[in-house]
DNA sequence: CATGGCATGTAATCTGTTACATGATTAT
DNA sequence: ATAATCATGTAACAGATTACATGCCATG
């Protein structure tokens, strides 16, 4: 439901082919919202047929690529959409599902896997932080990029809270038992609060 | 790929019926996955057909409920999943790119929507305090406790930072432009969301 | 002209969502 | 008996993932 928005988007700032949307994809783009190559020709097919890019003529055939560029019809739609209210939607995070899997277990090491996510999560946020000095460096900021600012700072913030929370996470479960060992095994355990 | 060892974790909680699962992934299991009843019917099928997880008798037959619970196979398969190796996922978060959207489009207010995420937040966070403050009082949790703690802990660092980001994200929009205006108090008045 | 890799795409499958269908129990 | 609602499901579709397929073109 996001996609094709996603792609208008990345079309409005910069008219692109499939390659080049891909490899936005992977850079700033998909800092908030993910997508294959695979996605994103099949979206470019069905925003062409009805109507909301076209692509632009372009040199009469360097090579093979096409490029598009967002028609009138997709501004107006995105903008619609803009506007539209939509709840966040609920989390779904496997390394939570799993660490809840891991209680119910019992013995099963996880700190490893932690210490893993740790390290991914302060490359990420290195990465984060490198692009606000570049692109918003120190006084400010024009009324449009603003905006722009504010959701790189969402992601800085995400991978700033990631990394406090399996920081202390760690702290704790080191702080007490080898991480793994036997807790209570066997099934007898009902477990203190199996539920809210 | 997930939802299967989801619904296993949850039945190794506690055996259920289809519908307890369903008011449990409401609650608890759907602070950090969420599905709803169709899938967990469709997956309760599969997972039974390959053998992971069998009714469990029952009283002979008191209504028409059919309680389901986790055979030797479904906590091996379990245990082997929670072993694995997981990258993080990439992040795919609508109210982020309706922002980026609303950059490249300017003049798109944006701002009521922000405050209405505030005010869901706001309400998410009171419930996993409200929890947390239930299930996991002061002195301390049992080892085998400690995993379910860190996990609502996640859940509350999450809704504690995006309440703080929306916060100064509107203290940085309504300190400037007419992005929106009109009664833009800062923290004043939550009107006390309309919306669930 | 063969090879590798670049660029675009198709196909099959799996996951998730929305809408509807059915049998059982409870209330009127 | 009828209606309401509870509990379990089915069907159809939309979205996402994985694996594979094709045409181009630069280089050796």
């Amino acid at each position: 439901m996001s996609l094709p928005h996603a792609i208008l988007t990345a079309l409005l700032e910069k008219p692109s082919s499939g390659l080049e949307l891909t490899r936005r994809f992977d850079r700033s783009i998909g800092y908030f919202w993910s997508a294959t190559h695979q996605q994103i020709y099949r979206e470019l097919g069905k925003l062409t047929q009805v109507g909301l890019i076209g692509e632009v003529p372009q040199q009469p055939s360097r090579g093979q690529r096409k490029e598009y560029e967002v028609l009138p019809a997709g501004r107006a739609e995105l903008t619609g959409w803009v506007a539209e209210t939509q709840d966040p939607r609920p989390v779904r995070d496997p390394l939570l599902l799993r660490l809840r899997a891991a209680a119910v277990l019992g013995s099963v090491d996880v700190v490893d896997e932690l210490r893993r996510h740790l390290g991914l999560h302060r490359d990420q946020l290195a990465e984060y932080v490198e692009i606000e000095a570049r692109d918003f460096p120190e006084g400010q900021v024009e009324d449009a990029d603003r905006l722009r600012q504010i959701v790189l700072r969402a992601g800085i913030g995400l991978e700033t809270f990631w990394i406090e929370w399996i920081t202390r996470s760690l702290a704790q479960l080191e702080g007490t038992g080898p991480g793994s060992e036997a807790g209570s095994e066997a099934g007898t355990d009902e477990p203190a609060h199996p539920d809210r």
